[in-house]
RNA sequence: GUGACUAUCGUUCAACGGUUAGGACUGCGGUUUGUGGUACCGCUAAUCUGGGUUCGAUUCCCAGUAGUCACCCCA
């Protein structure tokens, strides 16, 4: 990576911007105080925050074959675009990440306003589309609602390859039905845009954390099992069993394999129903071969989740796992923001993940249509008549490149030569005066005189003879 | 939030406690006048920021910032 530029010609003193902060401090959501700058943010005029970043031209074409396949998916399975806010009242995600998540109490992006409002960037799509569909009543649309999202999201964590403060997500989300062969066909989904991008090694974890009652329950009976066994666990471990005991199960040291080896799993302290929810689900993927794996400890880091919860993850051949995206049911989530009863299931993808995967693995890019003409001018006169010229061309279906700032006729077919273009249309000073142009095959180096009303042909007819020899 | 490693032209890789910080790629221009490849020539362009040690720092030390990795967590 390179290292950024740092701009600092325009130092000045370092003078304070005030202290009028203070004023506007709330009390009703916990914010730390902001600590001073630790930067003359005058130096840093040139230079990204901290986990932001540029995608730039180069990386746009993987951007644009993601973009491609999420809308072909949302079309093939229904589901319609909303665009949603990026900021959002804080208490919006208080209240559905829930308090006590990471995501809340680390990683939000917290602001007041000049109104004085407490706001939050967006940590995840699914709260926003939550009070988007209450506020809009869409309740009353026929069921199942779907919508589907694409925009940036926001976490104040620490950054590194594949993670950033600011990162894209697509979100798919289906409301008003409790089936669950809707989970199955919201992982089916999440497969077909996986595999339209030319993912391999892909992987499913699914899981069923049943309701938030149940799945007290057994944490309480986990921690109750290890508690008694506390120092045989590693450093680490003894600590995840007051904030996490769940992933002690994920713990990688030998001990710790051994003694969760016969602790209590999840899947036996559900209720009922969300185990009979959870067992045709099960048919439904076996029914549709879908690569997947029942994680006991998979949890993910929001509260409204009920009952399935999946992720969808790339496997390297080193065995080393990447999350690319995962999602699940949240069936009480509409009626604890105060809407009707209503079930749904949505899933976002991690679309910068899912790029660097395409890299990693070679996935082609999207290919843009090269223009195959140069348009190349000699002289003022030329000069005059090359945009029109060019628009005209364009609008009979030729797509033109030129180098209209250049000045000799060497570099600008060093340019079309670079461009790779098969025709190069040259007007000079003798050409503008009687209306004609030089149309140059680039292949053949052969060339020829036209007017201006067979140019389009001439060229046309060059292109035709390349493709035919392609073929 | 914790720890570790790293930081030189747009990219990539050199170098040194001391002269104009060097190469490759890219870009721009040229090798006579209105014709592209290759070749040759030229030009542009960098020591992340702030302090300290030193006669002298890009090099050594400290801090900041950023990136990468592990943890935490997640997409």
């Amino acid at each position: 990576m390179a290292q950024k530029k740092v701009f600092h010609g325009a130092k000045k003193s370092g003078e304070k911007k005030g202290n009028d902060k203070k004023s506007v401090a709330k009390k009703n959501i916990a914010v730390k105080k902001a600590p001073a700058p630790s930067v003359n943010q005058e130096e840093m005029l040139l230079q990204t925050l901290r986990g932001m970043r540029d995608i730039l031209p180069d990386e746009q074409p993987y951007w644009e074959r993601v973009r491609k396949a999420l809308a072909h998916a949302s079309q093939e399975y229904g589901f319609r675009r909303i665009d949603l806010p990026t900021v959002e009242y804080a208490h919006l995600y208080l209240r559905t990440v829930g308090e006590g998540t990471d995501i809340v109490d680390k990683e939000l992006y917290l602001f007041n306003t000049r109104g004085g409002d407490r706001v939050a960037l967006r940590p995840e799509m699914t709260a926003g589309l939550c009070r988007a569909y209450i506020e809009h009543g869409m309740g009353v649309l026929s069921k199942p609602i779907k919508l589907f999202s694409i925009g940036p999201v926001f976490r104040y964590d620490r950054p590194q390859e594949g993670r950033y403060r600011e990162h894209w997500q697509a979100n798919f989300d289906m409301f008003g039905e409790n089936d669950p062969i809707l989970d199955a066909q919201t992982i089916q989904l999440a497969y077909r845009v996986v595999q339209q991008l030319g993912l391999k090694n892909i992987e499913f974890q699914v899981n069923s954390i049943g309701t938030p009652e149940s799945r007290r329950e057994y944490e309480k009976a986990l921690t109750r099992y290890l508690e008694a066994q506390k120092n045989k666990l590693c450093q680490n471990c003894r600590e995840r069993l007051v904030r996490n005991p769940m992933r002690i199960l994920d713990c990688k040291e030998d001990k710790c394999i051994q003694l969760t080896f016969h602790a209590p799993q999840s899947l036996d302290y559900l209720d009922l129903e969300s185990r009979d929810h959870f067992k045709h689900l099960l048919e439904y993927l076996d029914e549709l071969e879908l690569p997947y794996t029942i994680n006991t400890r998979l949890v993910r880091g929001l509260d409204y989740y009920t009952k399935t919860v999946f992720e969808i993850r790339s496997t390297d051949k080193d065995g080393k796992n990447y999350s690319l995206g995962g999602g699940g049911r949240y069936d009480r989530l509409i009626e604890s923001l105060g809407g009707e009863a209503t079930p749904a299931i949505g899933f976002a993808l991690g679309l910068d993940r899912i790029v660097l995967e395409m890299k990693r693995t070679q996935v082609k890019p999207y290919q843009e249509a090269r223009p195959r003409v140069f348009l190349a001018q000699l002289g003022d006169m030329a000069k005059k008549k090359s945009l029109k010229l060019f628009s005209e061309l364009e609008k009979n279906g030729i797509l033109i490149a030129e180098s209209f700032g250049r000045g000799s006729l060497k570099s600008q077919l060093r340019v079309a030569n670079r461009l790779g273009v098969e025709v190069t249309i040259i007007i000079g000073q003798k050409e503008a005066l009687d209306d004609t142009a030089i149309v140059k095959d680039m292949v053949s180096g052969t060339q020829e005189t036209v007017t201006h009303e067979r140019l389009v042909d001439a060229a046309k007819k060059i292109l035709k003879t390349n493709q035919d020899l392609r073929v």
